[in-house]
DNA sequence: TCAGGTCATCACGGTTTCATCACATCTGAG
DNA sequence: CTCAGATGTGATGAAACCGTGATGACCTGA
């Protein structure tokens, strides 16, 4: 299995701990980011939008890690482990209830918590892409929510059909998808028109996004994105 | 959530552990089912077709637990939480490396596996997308859904029908193929034409692919690939 | 009403595909 | 070994397909 660029936020106020998690990840080739408060936190995961959470309960401040999960889970269904000093099941079992996807408890050995990572994701890395943000390339982002797209962090007009087709080429990323279904799933089922419609609208967002974003020609099917 | 009719199967000698698990699931509207050794075991899973397994490491007799895990993975994906005894790390990681899902040391309180059992089925009821991957070589990957051969990584430019030829024959492996029944299967039932247009085709197949990924001539026949 | 933007459609031209042909090479039965 | 039939291979012209600029209908807000 292959980690590259899978990215991890570690939530963590001892930096022993947190470097340690760190260096373990990276081996693996994950990239990890630490977040040393449950302030903090929140705008590293904003900012990174990763693919998975370490998040210490006891963390000191305003907000505990429990705080920060549900503050979480308002917003995306990002696989969340905890990682916990006291040993009572109440904390366990509520984390679990909260969204947690597994726990450890201190002191845990970084091998064994880089092999639940490595096994929640395994689950995880079906389509299930919850979270409202997509990384289409390294230069451009599509935020569903906010529905704008960013090309180096500036915002991109993009009309009301040009980002639907993106967002729905994005929710079926590394799929070839035939004309025909792109026009179902963007215009409509019931859309009777010129499927070289499509051509069309995937020429415009090549054209403001440029060729990076991976919009590939399907040759006598359709397209694919990524 | 609603858990009713979802089948777990426990796998565990000792009866006063697996009754009690029994008992919470039941509770939780499982349908649960014992196997008190790794024989029984594998009867009861081909019997059961459970949603997921409980798997007792240190079982008794012939087969242990991670001789059951191996024989159930080679015929399903069904998630599996290990319960074991010994607390060592080795067979922690070792469990999830063979394909575990989570695990459990003992003693454990049947709520927290009860926890457990639904944050991995949360996980697993993911439309989870069939993989539609063929490994033709070592060398050779073929992506259906994505529409797309990787030689070696590289993704190679196939035109139409050629893609769909090799598609037609890595879902036909091992079976030796007339021209007229490629001919049916790729081109169409009703198409007239040329049967040595296939020729053509394997031909460069052949060329772009290399010749180790097995496309062979069956003389008087047609071909097979595999 | 008008200006500006959106959007489906069209037509043209370049590119890719692909069935077929002709010839070379191979296979295996006798 | 011979030879007839089967398969491999390069070339080719037509058809299919896609990218692109233009056009006019439509919508919206000033």
């Amino acid at each position: 299995m292959s980690n590259d660029g899978t990215i991890v936020v570690i939530v963590e106020d001892d930096p022993n701990i947190s470097d340690l998690v760190e260096l373990y990840l990276r081996r693996d080739g994950f990239r990890a980011y630490q977040a040393e408060s449950g302030e903090r936190a929140l705008e590293v995961i904003d900012e990174r939008n990763p693919s998975l959470i370490l998040l210490d309960v006891g963390l000191p401040g305003e907000l505990d890690g429990l705080d920060v999960c549900r503050r979480v889970r308002t917003k995306s269904q990002v696989p969340i482990i905890f990682m916990t000093a006291r040993d009572d099941e109440i904390d366990r079992v509520l984390g679990l209830e909260l969204g947690a996807d597994d726990y450890v408890t201190k002191p845990f050995s970084p091998r064994e918590l880089v092999a639940r990572v490595k096994a929640i994701l395994r689950r995880v890395e079906a389509p299930q892409q919850e979270s409202s943000k997509f990384e289409l390339s390294d230069h451009v982002i599509l935020d569903s929510t906010r529905r704008e797209v960013t090309l180096n962090g500036e915002p991109v007009a993009l009309a009301t059909r040009e980002f639907d087709l993106l967002e729905f080429l994005a929710g079926n990323r590394g799929i070839a998808l035939s004309r025909r279904q792109l026009l179902d799933g963007v215009w409509g089922d019931d859309w009777i028109g010129d499927d070289r419609t499509v051509d069309v609208h995937v020429r415009q967002l090549r054209k403001k996004l440029g060729d990076d974003i991976g919009l590939a020609t399907i040759w006598g099917v359709g397209y694919r994105l990524g």
